[in-house]
DNA sequence: CATCATAACTACAACGATTTCGCAAATAAA
DNA sequence: TTTATTTGCGAAATCGTTGTAGTTATGATG
């Protein structure tokens, strides 16, 4: 025997009123006089009255719920976003749904076809490292689906994007590395189907660039699984320590590279910064009580999760077809710390 | 324009059946000729039929999704826990949606409200640090809702629990403690209404008495807020820090208040271990990478997720009332590292 | 041959809310 | 006074699915 809802029918019964008035009545309509809707809305609330979101569901194809596909939660900056996204969804009486897709196209399709079949009403998005094609985005988003897609955004797909500078983020970490005196900076980072790892390369390029220094192709490690295999990320450093002329600093391009690099660097027992500086995006909450601390370039997690969030939702309760698109760069924040500042050596 | 899924209507039209018929012959009913179900499996498939789960909800009364109250996400053992709980129910076709109290009781309140209304199916539950009364979920579960409780369960409430051994583990960190030679062990704790405060104060306590070690009141300090609020922690702190007899060893019982000690300590320029060692309860991934390294006892959060996923859906899917109920009880681990060991002076 | 069982279906109500259409009474306009 | 309009409400269809209660044939039984 479950909980036993009040239903609009009780009402009805309770007031001697029809269904559909007190239905009408609740929404306000015009067609209902204003002493019978004060009338229902006082035994309403004394009743507790809510209205079955399942019920209504199904009559209006809306579920009031959107749906959130991540890589990881287990992530501080993808926790923060659904933090964002979690605060305003509330705010808007929507449900927040998250399924994550451990950087796996796979799992990825199954997730955005589960929230399809569940009548989702729009879904948040960050793509997995892992995933080449978007038709399994497309295909939703041309029959009508909204979305909106942060961090790693899909270029494919016509719709709103929520993002970090990323650009411009790595042009200064690696700006900073350079002015701090390195010689030789690497780079490592995620596929390189991602949104990020283009811009993110980018402004690594640029930073060299703008300072005289070669780009030098071996220097930059891909790691097409996003970092969720520790065995590419230890093969991609190995390949940095062993080349003739070792670099002396590191540029991580993702939370999970920057974390396990930095471990593992630590673990080779290899003096950060003195033998090889570190710095990367990552929005650990912990970077300053690492040892030594970390630099890092921090994403606002939580605004792009709001960001994202309000665009989404705008998206879903719009009358008309939207057709003109934003794109949201935010800023953010580059926090030097001990690992890449060039102390006495 | 939405998406538009194909209806067993689609389907009955289409073979000219009956919509009962075609609805019976997908969840293979007796009373349905081989031949036809093998028609209707077939075209179902290839018209990629769903069943509609909000119709099916608002039929069945379910929905098929399981809701999830925790204080934050930002927090890597509720993180891992998630993570836990949703391996399992995806598994078993439910969604997870998530709820985030913040330690705030109000926001628990709504937020059971919320899930209550949305015909959730059941919820797992751990409970916020403000949260004394219980009532909200009391009427929930004798109303029939079924629900599991982990890490912070309730008292008053008789269902399945899954903990992990928080006596052992914080017994052990005090034990080690002692046994480093460390001499004034205070205890940073939660709010005392938590079963998680309970029961690793008790284990604190036992191991100083089986060492005898006086137990002084005023080396415990309560934060009420669980440590949500910034200043409860360092005014906790602040306190044993002006003893007159400082405390050379803190024992901390939450995964928030031991990266915020820790990074208290380390801004105030306090030597870890040599002026006050630390260990503490948490599942920061990164404890490792600290300066210096902290000791941990960490819980096996995706386990305790796994395992109160399984036991929700057990009494979600059980056909007669459960009258018997688990409390599961799981080891954690003991990470002893620099925070805590007693070097040379 | 009448009766009964069985197999293989179909019709219909229900879940709770919304919405379109219709209808009566009251009021206003002609 | 007659016609038109407004006001306030109710009946019924609908969303997609499921369960109960029929409804046909066909074949078996006495």
């Amino acid at each position: 025997m479950k909980f036993e809802a009040v239903t609009i029918k009780d009402i009805a019964k309770a007031l001697n009123l029809s269904i559909s008035s007190v239905s009408k009545a609740l929404r306000g309509s015009h067609e209902i006089s204003e002493e019978t809707k004060k009338q229902v809305h006082s035994y309403a609330r004394k009743m507790n009255y809510k209205p079955n979101p399942i019920a209504q569901g199904l009559r209006k194809g809306k579920s009031k719920s959107i749906g959130v596909v991540v890589t990881n939660i287990d992530n501080n900056f993808f926790s923060q976003v659904i933090n964002g996204v979690e605060s305003v969804a509330h705010k808007k009486e929507y449900n927040v749904v998250i399924s994550q897709t451990h950087e796996s196209y796979d799992r990825e399709v199954l997730a955005v076809q589960n929230f399809a079949a569940r009548s989702i009403d729009g879904l948040i998005i960050s793509l997995s490292a892992e995933t080449k094609k978007q038709d399994h985005f497309k295909k939703l988003h041309d029959s009508g689906l909204p979305m909106v897609f942060f961090d790693r955004v899909a270029n494919t797909i016509n719709t709103h994007k929520v993002t970090s500078n990323n650009f411009l983020g790595a042009y200064n970490a690696t700006r900073h590395l350079i002015q701090q005196g390195y010689k030789r900076i690497a780079h490592i980072t995620s596929a390189n189907t991602l949104s990020i790892t283009f811009e993110r390369l980018e402004g690594y390029v640029k930073a060299l660039k703008d300072y005289g220094y070669p780009l030098d192709e071996a220097c930059i490690k891909y790691c097409d699984h996003g970092g969720m295999l520790q065995s590419e990320i230890s093969a991609a450093l190995q390949q940095l320590l062993s080349m003739t002329k070792m670099p002396d600093a590191i540029f991580t391009a993702s939370d999970r590279l920057s974390t396990s690099v930095f471990s593992l660097l630590k673990s080779k027992h290899i003096k950060i910064p003195q033998q090889i500086a570190i710095i990367g995006f990552t929005n650990s909450i912990s970077a300053d009580i690492f040892d030594p601390p970390l630099s890092t370039i921090s994403q606002p997690a939580y605004e792009m999760g709001q960001t994202a969030t309000e665009l989404l939702i705008r998206l879903i309760e719009s009358r008309r077809p939207v057709t003109s698109f934003e794109k949201i760069v935010l800023d953010n924040t580059l926090h030097i710390r001990e690992s890449s500042r060039r102390g006495e050596m």
